[in-house]
DNA sequence: GGTACATGCGCC
DNA sequence: AAATGGCGCATGTACC
């Protein structure tokens, strides 16, 4: 059975191209509904405009996206496209009938965003025109029209035509000038790696994540029934406080209530940044309840927190969906992170329904499910990938050994310490999968921290001395220079790095995460998406992806094509992955990734704490319904 | 009435 | 909240 191939601009990727290739930039005016996304099709293109590097005159041309054959014959003549904010354009090359699988990209956003590292520098275009001294012609009336969303169609062509003409010179400029400092930089292969990821996410974007109505409904019918409860309840006992106002919250607890508030190993009294009396879960549970009134009211207060918060995010928008056939879209931006990590949010928008597609609650993912009968929601997940990462980028012989280790279980020897155990092997199962789940939150912790006040990062930093070692030179080095540069050669800094009055590094805390969760969740990620992709394009499959939460991609696949999906995804997320970082960074994974593929008509679920069940709305579960009972 | 901030919490 | 990092969103509140 076939797993396809790469395009050679994935499998031996040459960022030089963009010093030398051959390149078309383009920009193109559109009407505005939803920002003008492609996935909007009442949007229509209003005129494209685009110049190549093999001309000295640019080029436009007005109406509609059937009738781009200008356009489309320069892009194909071409080695890559520049634009400002590509996936944009990906979005309506798609439209215009484009392969978006066969056009590399060059996006001067990305380009500054690169530069910038963990610095928050300004990304639109003319912020760029300005970094780099080429002066782009401003067209105030054109910008003032945008501003107050009087659509481009409505302008007069001219000012249309000026506009977008002027955006593709602007670009054009600002990329001739940014590819020579990447360059010096050695920041070129970074861009080429972002690069290849816009179609996928401009494709991923427009598919949307489908719900499953009837188990959705059963779901909302139920929590309203319960919040309604709930709301009785609680208002016998607080008299009718809004128990989402902290501060009616925390006058009823400390003042009415006469709860004493904690305090910490110092004996001082806990209070939020501000000063007042913190008001969260954490906090509530951990409260001395003295009496049952006390007690019933923190039960009910979580639970219905919980609810309200489901309703406000997930559930209500979930069912708004519905009638127009219960699809959910996100926006994912590739310029937010400081680590350059994949960012998500809600799509504002009137025409479509939308959630940030990161952070559903995990209880809900099997109210999601394939969009077809027949088909399965495929989730892949890296497996320690952070933890990888991290034995990897300080090359620990102990994280290496441990992960290949089958009868090395960390979070068992993570709860060895922090249950003080004793154990003599730290296989799983040698501790009760209770003291093992409590201890699990905090097993990584100590990667990002080092408290010689605290058991397991002693424990945790003695047994992976040579992570301590070089995490604390990564330390040393931002402060001696306030830089640090990633093996991939992405730049991080921290220009006020200085000592601490207590003796600690400040930012050490940043400087030992950005490197591990960057390397393993902007890194390895994408790249893999990015192969996977292109490897279903290459033998013509159905199957394609619809969402991914930093370490994992989540796709749908037709029964039929299962198998065949299983050994592709196999393919690019372990031996692809290691052609790409080898062939673009001459980076060697010296510990081998492992994943998890899961395939069901839903989306696979949580597990839940007490019995271990996956929750499904749809089955029976003793926990069915109760948010809290649930990991 | 709009904006900015604080808090809390969902995910990885 | 003590006791890692990274995000975005909802809600309430302070302030102009």
């Amino acid at each position: 059975m076939s797993v396809g191939t790469l395009p050679k601009f994935v499998s031996n990727p040459d960022p030089s191209i963009y010093m030398r290739g051959r390149y078309v930039v383009v920009d193109l005016e559109t009407t505005l509904l939803d920002n003008g996304w492609a996935g909007n099709l009442n949007n229509s293109l209003v005129i494209a405009a685009w110049k190549c590097s093999w001309a000295t005159l640019p080029k436009y041309s007005w109406g509609n996206e059937f009738h781009q054959e200008a356009l489309l014959e320069d892009i194909s003549l071409a080695d890559f496209v520049v634009a400002q904010g590509n996936k944009f354009e990906y979005g309506w090359f798609n439209r215009f009938g484009i392969k978006l699988e066969s056009v590399l990209g060059y996006d001067t956003l990305l380009g500054h965003y690169v530069l910038a590292g963990n610095r928050a520098w300004k990304l639109d275009l003319d912020s760029l025109a300005d970094f780099y001294g080429v002066g782009a012609p401003k067209n105030k009336l054109a910008k003032r029209s945008m501003k107050c969303g009087i659509c481009p169609s409505q302008w007069p062509k001219g000012l249309v035509q000026n506009y977008c003409l002027g955006d593709v010179l602007t670009t054009e400029a600002v990329f001739l000038k940014q590819r020579q400092i990447l360059d010096q930089e050695g920041l070129l292969p970074v861009v080429y790696h972002r690069c290849l990821f816009t179609p996928v996410l401009a494709e991923l974007e427009h598919r949307g994540m489908c719900l499953d109505a009837p188990a959705l409904k059963d779901e909302y019918v139920k929590q309203r029934y319960r919040q309604a409860e709930l709301e009785n309840e609680l208002k016998t006992i607080t008299g009718g406080i809004n128990i989402s106002s902290t501060k009616q919250l925390g006058k009823f607890l400390y003042e009415d209530m006469q709860f004493t508030p904690l305090k910490d190993r110092f004996n001082r009294i806990i209070t939020t940044k501000s000063g007042k009396l913190p008001t969260n879960e954490k906090t509530i549970t951990t409260l001395r309840a003295t009496n049952k009134a006390q007690r019933r009211f923190l039960k009910l207060y979580t639970e219905a927190k919980k609810i309200s918060s489901a309703f406000s995010k997930f559930l209500t928008p979930g069912m708004n969906s519905l009638e127009s056939g219960g699809m959910l879209y996100a926006q994912f931006s590739q310029t937010t992170a400081r680590t350059h990590r994949l960012a998500s949010t809600k799509r504002r928008s009137n025409t479509f329904h939308s959630i940030q597609l990161q952070n559903p609650p995990r209880i809900y993912k099997p109210l999601f499910r394939a969009r077809q009968d027949g088909w399965k929601v495929v989730e892949v997940d890296f497996a320690g990938a952070e933890f990888a990462s991290a034995g990897i980028l300080t090359n620990d012989p102990q994280i290496k050994a441990d992960i290949a280790d089958p009868n090395f279980d960390i979070h068992t020897f993570s709860a060895n310490t922090k249950f003080n155990l004793n154990l003599t092997s730290f296989s799983k199962g040698s501790c009760s999968s209770e003291n093992r789940q409590d201890a699990k939150e905090q097993t990584f912790a100590p990667m990002y921290r080092d408290r010689p006040d605290l058991d397991w990062d002693v424990e945790f930093r003695s047994r992976y001395s040579q992570l301590d070692k070089v995490q604390r030179k990564w330390a040393e080095t931002v402060l001696r220079t306030k830089q640090l540069t990633a093996p991939w050669g992405l730049k991080f800094y921290w220009p006020d790095c200085e000592v601490l009055r207590n003796g600690s590094i400040k930012y050490v805390r940043n400087i030992y995460n950005y490197l591990v969760q960057g390397f393993a969740t902007a890194e390895w990620t994408p790249i893999a998406a990015v192969c996977l992709w292109h490897r279903l394009k290459s033998v013509g499959s159905n199957a394609f992806l619809v969402n991914t939460q930093h370490d994992s991609v989540v796709s749908e696949v037709p029964n039929t094509e299962l198998e065949q999906f299983d050994q592709i995804v196999q393919q690019s997320f372990t031996k692809d992955l290691d052609t790409v970082l080898k062939n673009l960074y001459n980076i060697t994974l010296t510990i081998p990734t492992s994943i998890e593929v899961t395939a069901r008509t839903n989306w696979k679920g949580a597990r839940c704490k007490v019995c271990s069940q996956e929750f499904n709305p749809l089955t029976n579960h003793e926990c069915r319904g109760v948010i809290n009972g649930i990991n």
